[in-house]
DNA sequence: TTGCCAATCCCTCAAAAACGGGATATTTTC
DNA sequence: GAAAATATCCCGTTTTTGAGGGATTGGCAA
């Protein structure tokens, strides 16, 4: 069985490096590849490959939005996630969006044949790091409410109670519910960590 | 002129896209290449090659950091940084721990053979897109003493003065001034925006 | 040597945040 | 239709901050 695997990235070598990986393996034909998503979406116009490799990161539109666009046009082409990091927060968005699977760009040659194989297959295919990232986030997972992203986007901005009760069209004792909320939320003692916590999980 | 190019870099696919790219260049000989700090420095006790492209991200030790030995003790060793993102305060570490250029990983073929050449001369490769990076970086320029740098820790962590100043033994007045000139660097007001600022900035 | 800068410490006062409650209306979900 | 979640508002008290000042020391460089 021989799958064709297409792949965006909008980094040459990553495109060679793959490229290069998986040249001599029997069960893979190289379908193209492509550098954005623009470019991309043409492609699938005209032939659809098994198995995209597809970077989170790209110039024109996210590797997650991407990612929802192919799998709602295209709901039989198998999606690998791409990344540099191990960015628990798009990982999940990554599988959200209808990925198959997940591979850090420090993959092996074997790791990728053994996720492109799996993923074929209509299976499934996290590797050990990702799927330990993705289990730890999820342990730690915090769902705001939009008034909460609101206003801590608005703390974050360095506004006063009373500055975001004025822009929200609330009291300010409200907005300090929210703030106790959210400091409850990411257990935070106080606005400097809620902001420091906050940012690193990219809520902002 | 043939000049030979060692490789860092922890992505094996980022190792073959570079292989790839450059296999078939008459100018080019391939040295070898590390996926880790250590084994760079050991090929380098028996080899040296005329241009090292160094990833800024490793997992035993920063490329900045090996840079700057590597530079130490083989100074005839032009080193390229290699990154996948234009993240100023890299850039600028890397380029003072003697590193003679810096190229994206999205770098066409022509470019990172532009760089090569140049370096291996003796010069120096920076890309547009860096340059650029750079120059507004220099701009907004921000220099924090070796206390501002802790008490900002500290700050993120969530500590009040009185707590920071036990940590440091030093009075909480100290640490009030040093958050003073520290709002007055960043020109936040107050310390939501200071530490959603210094985190953008990759200060923590 | 004469500055400059970093680092240290002190003061006051007003504003803001943190902490501890409690209360009500409206959605959403089961 | 009841329960849970969300959003709204209020109180009082204590702690922390922000915004002004001013002052001393030691090191480094012009």
């Amino acid at each position: 069985m021989t799958n064709s695997v297409f792949i965006v990235d909008d980094h040459y070598m990553v495109i060679e490096g793959i490229r290069s990986l998986l040249q001599n393996e029997k069960g893979i034909e190289w379908a193209g590849h492509a550098t954005n998503a623009a470019s991309c979406l043409s492609f699938l116009q005209n032939q659809l490959p098994d198995v995209i490799l597809m970077d989170i990161s790209m110039p024109d539109k996210s590797g997650i939005d991407l990612c929802k666009e192919v799998k709602e046009k295209y709901p039989s082409v198998f999606i690998i996630g791409l990344s540099t990091f191990n960015q628990q927060s798009f990982i999940q968005k990554m599988m959200d969006n209808g990925a198959s699977g997940y591979v850090l760009k420090n993959a092996t040659q074997a790791e990728l044949m053994e996720a492109i194989e799996l993923v074929a297959k209509g299976k499934t295919y996290l590797s050990e790091e990702v799927s330990k990232v993705l289990r730890k986030q999820n342990d730690a997972h915090i769902v705001l409410t939009r008034r909460e992203k609101e206003v801590l986007e608005l703390i974050a901005g360095g506004l006063t109670n009373i500055e975001i009760g004025d822009k929200l069209f609330i009291s300010s004792s409200t907005v300090d519910t929210h703030r106790k909320n959210l400091l409850a939320k990411f257990q935070a003692k106080n606005t400097a960590s809620l902001i420091r916590i906050a940012s690193q999980m990219e809520f902002i």
